[in-house]
DNA sequence: TATGAATGAGTCTTCATTCAT
DNA sequence: CATGAATGAAGACTCATTCAT
C-alpha cells in the first residue's frame, strides 16, 4: 500500500519538492526564491529549512525526484504501450514533443535547462543532472540493443544512444528559441532518416 | 585624430558591453548582477543606467553584439582557411570544441545557454536569441549548398542545417554535464557518418 | 507573566509604525526613506519587510493607526476635562494650536499634509486619510449636537462640522507658511464669531 | 509687442519652469524628478543645469512664476467681468472649484500643497510660498476694503481675507480627501452665511 | 515536526548633480 | 547656449539563511 505512495503529497517536505521541481522547471534555479517555494507548496520558511540546509540541498533533492521517477513516469509506460525497440526510442522523444505541444513551446527539459544555466557553479548538481543523462540513454541504449541486427553488428549503441540524446535536447532548445516546433520535428525526421540509412535502407524521400 | 578613435574600445559603454557579455556567458543572466558587470567594466553604476535602461536591455546589447560578431569572428576565419565547403562546417563545430576544451568543458555556446535560461521570460530577448540561431544556420546552409551535387538533390539543406546546429548545441549540453568532451565529439562522429551515408558512400568504420 | 505584555510596545512591529508615523509627519511621505525607518525604529530593513510588503502598506498602518489613536488621544482627554459642548470643538483646535507652538509652527496636521502631498497617487491611502477626516468630524458633529437649542434647529451640524475642520486644516498651512500663529489664532477667532452669531447673539467686539 | 510674450514657450527655460511647475502640482516637489522635468520639457539635464543650479532653486523659480500670474491669471478676469466687490471674493474660490471640476478633485492649489509637503525644509522656498499667499489675501482685502459699509467697521478685513483662504484650503483638502466637491461646497456655503450674518442680515435658510 | 520573527548583504534602479565640449 | 556622458550615493525591495520556541 505505502508503496503505491512514493511521493505524499500531503507531506509537507514532498510538497516542497514538487514546488521547487515545478518552479525551477520553469523559471530556472537562479530566478526561483526559496519565498516562491514555499508559498506554491502552502509550506513555511522555517518549515524548508527543516527539511534542507541550503537551497542547493533542495535542488539536489529535485533531481533526485526526476532520477527516482525516470523509468515510472517516462520509460515504464513506453514499455507498457509499445512493443518494437526502435519505435520505443521515438516515443520516448514524442513525449518531449508533447511537453513542448503543452506548454506552448515555453518549458522544455528540466534536465537540460538545469545543466546549461548552473554549468560547474554547483559540482554536485551537476554530477546528478549528468546522472540523469546518463539514466536516459541507457534506456534508449537497451532499446537499440533490443533492436537487435536490424542495426550493423559494428554500430557503437551506447555512442547512438547518447546522440538521441543530443539530438533531442538541441531540438528543444531550438524549439523553444523561436516559439515553434519545427526545429523539433526536423530533429526527429534527420534521426529517423539517419536510423534508415543505418539500417542499410535507403532514404526515405524527405 | 580624435577623428580615428570614433570605435574606441575604451569606450565606457562597449566596456559594458563585452563586460556584460562574459558575465553573462560565464554565470548566466541571473547569476551576474550589474554590480558585477560594472566592476569588471571598470565603469559606474550610474554609467551603466546613462546607457541602458535595464538590465534587460543590456543583455539585448550583448545578443546584439553576437548577431554583429557572428560572421567576422565565427565564419569568416572558416571561410578564409578552408575550402571544402562540407568541411567548413565541422570547422565551425571544431570553434565549439576548442572553447570547451580551453574552458574544461565548463562553459558552452552563449546563445544555447541564455536561450535555455530564459525561455520565454524575456520575449525581446528570445526573439533575438532565435535570430541567432538563424544567422548560424544560414551560414551552415549555405555551405551545405556549396557542396552541390554531393548531397542527394532533394535533400532539403535548410533542414540539416538545422539538424547540424541541434547535434552542436545538444552535444555541448552533455559535455558540460559530464565534463568530458566525449558527447561533443560522438556527436560530431555521428554527424560525419550520417554525411557519408546521405552521400551514398558506406559509413567510416568507427 | 508573558501574558501581560501581550501588547508589547517594544515589539519591532510596533516600534517600526510609530517611527514612520513621526517620521512621515516631520518629513512627509516621499522624502522619509525606510533606511531612516529602521534606523529610528532601532530595526533592520529585512525586518521592515517581514511586516509590511511595501513602503504603501506601511504608510497604511500608520493611517490605521492614526484612526485608532484618534479616541485615546485626541478626544477622550477633551471630554474628561471640558463639559462644555461648545467649548469642546475649541478645545479641539487648541490642540492643533499646542503642537505649533511645541514645533515652532513648523510641523502641522499629518493628515492634512499627507492629503496634500499624495493627492491620489496612493488611492488606498487616500481612503484612509478621508476616514481620519470622517471620524475627527463625527466627534465634532457629536460635539455641536450635544450644543442642542444653543444653535438654530435648521442648521447642518455635520455641515458646522466640516467647516470647523476646514478652518482648522487652513489655519494650520498659513501658520506654518509664514511661521507663526497668527493665521491659526484668526481663524479660530472667526470660527467664534461665527458661532456667536449663529447663536442669536451679536459678534464679541475683536 | 514683447510685452506679450511674458513666458515665450519656444525659450528653453521657460520650458523647463512650466514643465515643472506642472510636475510639482501634479506629483509634489519629492516625487518630481529632474529626469521627469526635462523630458516633459523637452530639453537635456545639461540645459537645465545650465540655468537652474539646483532643484531648489527650478522650485524657487516656479513660485516666482505663481507670484507674477496671480494678477494676470486669477485676478484681472474677475475684476474684468464682475463688478460687486463680494461676489469677486465668491468667484476667487469659484475658480477653486472649478479646478477641482477639471482634475475630478485630484489636484488642489499647489502654492498650498507645496506648504504642507515642504513644511521648513527649505526656508527660501517656504518664504515664497507664504508671499504668495500673501498676494493672495492682499486682493481679497482690496476687494472686501470696496465693499465699504456693507460690513461693519470694525471688523478687521485683512484677517477675514485670511480666513477666506483658510477656507479655501481647507476645504480644498478635504475635497481631495474624499474625492468629491461637497467639503468644499459646504465652506464655502458657511461663508457665505457668516458673510450675511456679518454684514447685518438673519442667515439664509440652509 | 514545524514556524513566526528577524537578519543584513545584496538586488535592480533612480537620483540630483558635475563636467568637458 | 546647450548637451552627452559620467557619477556614486541613495532608493525601495528581495534574498537565502538563522534561531528561539
Amino acid at each position: 500500500m505505502a508503496r503505491l505512495r512514493q511521493v505524499d503529497v500531503s507531506k509537507t517536505k514532498d510538497r516542497i519538492v514538487l514546488a521547487a521541481r515545478d518552479l525551477f522547471w520553469e523559471h530556472g534555479y537562479e530566478a526561483t526564491s526559496l519565498a516562491d517555494v514555499v508559498e506554491k507548496a502552502n509550506a513555511k520558511t522555517g518549515s524548508l529549512y527543516y527539511f534542507f540546509k541550503t537551497k542547493e540541498e533542495l535542488l539536489l533533492a529535485v533531481l533526485d525526484w526526476y532520477m527516482e521517477n525516470l523509468f515510472p513516469v517516462l520509460i515504464q509506460p513506453i514499455i507498457a504501450h509499445i512493443s518494437d525497440p526502435v519505435e520505443r526510442v521515438f516515443a520516448l522523444l514524442d513525449g518531449y514533443r508533447k511537453a513542448l505541444v503543452a506548454t506552448g513551446c515555453t518549458y522544455g527539459c528540466p534536465i537540460g535547462n538545469l545543466t546549461l544555466e548552473l554549468g560547474d557553479s554547483l559540482p554536485r548538481a551537476r554530477e546528478k543532472l549528468a546522472s540523469n543523462f546518463e539514466g536516459w540513454r541507457t534506456w534508449v541504449r537497451k532499446f537499440l540493443e533490443e533492436a537487435g541486427d536490424r542495426f550493423p553488428e559494428k554500430l557503437d549503441r551506447a555512442e547512438v544512444a547518447m546522440f538521441v540524446l543530443t539530438v533531442m535536447e538541441g531540438g528543444v532548445m531550438q524549439a523553444r528559441a523561436q516559439q515553434n516546433l519545427e526545429p523539433f520535428d526536423a530533429g526527429v525526421r534527420q534521426l529517423r532518416t539517419y536510423f534508415y540509412l543505418l539500417s542499410g535502407e535507403r532514404p526515405k524521400p524527405q
